[in-house]
Parts: structure tokens; sequence; C-alpha cells
DNA sequence: TATGATAAGATGGTATACCATAAGATTGTC
DNA sequence: GACAATCTTATGGTATACCATCTTATCATA
């Protein structure tokens, strides 16, 4: 153990880890990653009971959980009717776009102006890491790696609360994102977006990473606009 | 029934309203009340059987309360020791406000674009109530009277989900607001902030309501900063 | 008086039972 | 064949039981 000042010694180091994971965690962990992993489709009926047999765990732990996903928007629950994956409507999906672009370009800002360059290299790497999952053709792999840059992104710029936001808010709109996410065009496109942020972000220009980001987003939030648009009604 | 235009009937005024509460709807109403309304203090443990007695429900009935709080950020639990209401430490309180921010000062501007006039006397009202809580030096009346302000205000702009955002990082934060929200020379300053940003809203000026928003933000932002460094640390 | 051992109580985790209500299936009648 | 009535099944809501673990209280010993 390392000397300590003089004073209250500091005993952190001491406690004792006492985490365990309890039937409950895991099984919103399983739930959470089957709904953003389109096991379950927006509007499914999530019936207890049928839960309960695939995950080998009581009607409590299901019902827990169902209420954690519930209060994270996405499961609705329709009184005397039962639990369903989340449907966003256009309405909401457009909104969302919109905190996103507000939440992720001020991060970009931020994160041009303080990333550690550690960290600048690891949302490189990370890009490699999203053109790689484009090549594999799999919406479920183009938005993991997506994830996985915003994440790193938000936590350069000091922001894991946005993030949290930004986190559920795409949760909710997991379904729409996974049918806009790949399309050969897309490919190209995007990575240049995400390389055009990168480079604002590397040679620490603010205002350039906040316009990358924001525009990124536009477009997005377009091309998830003209999808919805082109889908039956319901 | 007004007569109705040629093609598919609209049956939506004839759906039959099947809404009820359930226990578990009532209890989480009571629950995120009292934890708004300083009823519990923040680190406060929940015990669940004694939640059980004031509450008058089964554990059933709390546990899944719980989840949805929890879920919320109101209530944070630490693995086999149970549940308390959460602390948010300065680091998050900081970035909650840098979030409302955002998302207020953008609603602010949406709303003096697109408001409607029945809208904007809502929001005049609204102030007046505001003024009329800090009458009472009641740091629960000012907070309620203030929700409603923004409630109105976002739902004018068209942003219900942004709403949902700040309405849930505010629940957040509550037990900071309440500590900072009321003292003598606030009430007059909060007001003519609000009449600011009201004004602006009334004549249509976005940016200018943009402005008065975010400064609104920032003022708020920096007196709980300032309230948190006086407090002891934990 | 202080410390260690033991017992009792408190608490969260999980499972299951019971009930009311809604939905679906089946049967009977016109 | 269509519709109404009746029966059965499915499902969410709520309560309670049981268990393991942790905390607190009590007792014994040095």
């Amino acid at each position: 153990m390392v000397a300590m000042a003089q004073g209250t010694p500091d005993t952190a180091e001491m406690r004792v880890d006492r985490s365990v994971t309890t039937l409950r965690g895991l099984t919103l962990e399983k739930m959470r990653d089957a709904i953003l992993d389109f096991r379950f489709r927006p509007g499914e009926r999530l019936v207890e009971r049928t839960l309960c047999e695939r995950l080998g765990v009581s009607r409590s732990v299901v019902r827990e959980v169902l209420r954690h996903l519930e209060a994270e928007g996405l499961v609705e629950t329709i009184p005397h009717q039962g639990p369903a994956v989340a449907r966003p409507d256009p309405a909401q999906a457009a909104q969302i776009y919109e905190i996103r672009g507000l939440l992720e370009s001020e991060a970009a800002r931020a994160c041009a102006l303080q990333a550690s360059d550690a960290a600048i290299d690891e949302l490189a790497a990370a890009i490699d890491q999203i053109d790689a999952a484009f090549q594999t053709g799999s919406p479920r792999a183009v938005l993991k790696a997506t994830t996985d840059f915003y994440e790193i992104l938000f936590r350069a710029a000091g922001k894991p609360v946005a993030w949290e936001v930004v986190r559920s808010l795409n949760a909710r709109i997991n379904h729409l994102r996974g049918m806009t996410v790949v399309t050969p065009e897309r490919h190209a496109h995007a990575i240049a977006e995400m390389r055009a942020l990168h480079a604002a972000i590397r040679r620490r220009d603010g205002e350039a990473a906040w316009r990358a980001s924001a525009d990124h987003v536009a477009m997005v939030a377009r091309l998830a606009a003209e999808r919805l648009a082109s889908l039956p009604p319901g």
C-alpha cells in the first residue's frame, strides 16, 4: 500500500468488493440486449409466463425487469392488456433525433477541446470497427460499433450523464435505426462523416466538430424520417 | 356526434375508456411525489417492509415501484444493501444543468416561433403562479409552479420527448433545486428572468427567447454549484 | 471492562399461490 | 351459414411464504 498523507487515512482501497449479480440484474441485461438485438419486434407482446419459460426465472423477476424496461421506455404497458416492446411514433422519433443533435454536437465540441490523445486514438479505432461492421452487412454489428464510438466520445468529453440520455433515447428508436443504418451507399457516407468529425476533433477544432456532428445527426434523422414515411401506417 | 367526412369513419371518439389505475400505478405516483416533495432525504434508505406499512400494499407492489424509480434515477440500489433515495454528485448536477440549458433554450426558441396565443397566455398565468408560490416561501410550491411553467413551454414548442428528459433529470436534482430555489433576492431575479423570457416569446423573437432561457439556466446552475460547494462532503 | 462467540432480528431475493378479468374456443339455435 | 351463449383458457395484479445473508443484541470469558 502506498504511503498516505497525514490526516484521515484513505481506506477506500481496503473496502471489500461485494458486487454480486442478482438474477434480476442478469435478466434485465438479457432482456435489454434481446430487445436491442432485434429478437423482439416493436409492438410484440411480452407475455410474462412465456418470458418465464424462455428465461428460466419466476414471474417476480420478470415483472420487476419489465418495470425497469418500462421506465427506460423500451417497453410499454397497456393496463389489462399487458406489456409489449415499445413503438416510437414518427413524431417521437423526430424529437429524439433533434435531442441527439443538441447533445451529440455539444459533446463533439467539448471532445475536441478536452479529449486526451489516447481517447482520440480510441475514436479512430472505433471508426475502423464501424467500417468493419459495415462490411459484414449486419445492422446489429453496425449499431453496436456506433454505440461504442459514441460512448468513447461522450466520456472523453466528460459527459456521462448526457451519454445516458442519448443511449436511452437511442434504445427507443433502435429498430428504426436498424432499418436505416445499412445500405451500400450509406456505408461510404457514414464513414466519411465520422472521419470528418474525427479529423475536427484531432485538430482540436470545437466549432468544426460541432458542425460535423450536427450534420451527421441531421443526415441520419432525414434517412429515418424517409424510412418512416415509406412504411405502412400502424 | 359531429358529422364525419367520407371514407374511413373516425371512431376514435367511440373507443371505450379502459383506463383503470392499478395499485402499482397509484403507489408509484405517491412514492415519486413523496421523494420530490422532500418527504425522503437523499441517501435515506427505503426499507421494503417499512414502505409496505406506510403505503398499505404488499412487497410485490413496493418492489415493482422501486424498480421503476430506480430506472428513473430517483432511487439507487446497492446489491444486498437495499434501495435508497439517490444522491446526485456535483459533477452529475453540473451536467444535468448543462443538458437543461441545451434543451430548454431550444424549446424556448421553438415556443417563440410556434406557440399558440392561448399557450402564451397560459405561460403568463404560470409565471403569476410562480410569483405567488415565492410569496409562500415554500420551495415545494415554487418547484411545482416552475414545473408547470416548463411543461406548458415544452408542449407549446411541440417537444414532449424533450420535456420527459428534462423532467426526469430535474427529478434527480430535486433536492438540490429545493435548496437553491427560494431566497428573497432570488424571488425578484427569477421572476424578472421569466418575464424576460415570456416577453421574447410573446414578440415571437426566437433568438431572444433562446438567449433568455440559456441565461436563466446558467444562473440557476451557478447558484446550485455555489450551494454544493458550501455543503460538507458526503 | 473489553473482546469474542452466539443468538435473534431485519432485510432483500426469489418463488408460488390465488384471484379477477379478458380473450378465445366451442356449442346450440335460427 | 351466421350469430349468440356458454365454457375454457390465458393473463396481469397482488399477496404471501421461504430462504440466505447481514446486522444487531446479548452473553460469556479473560
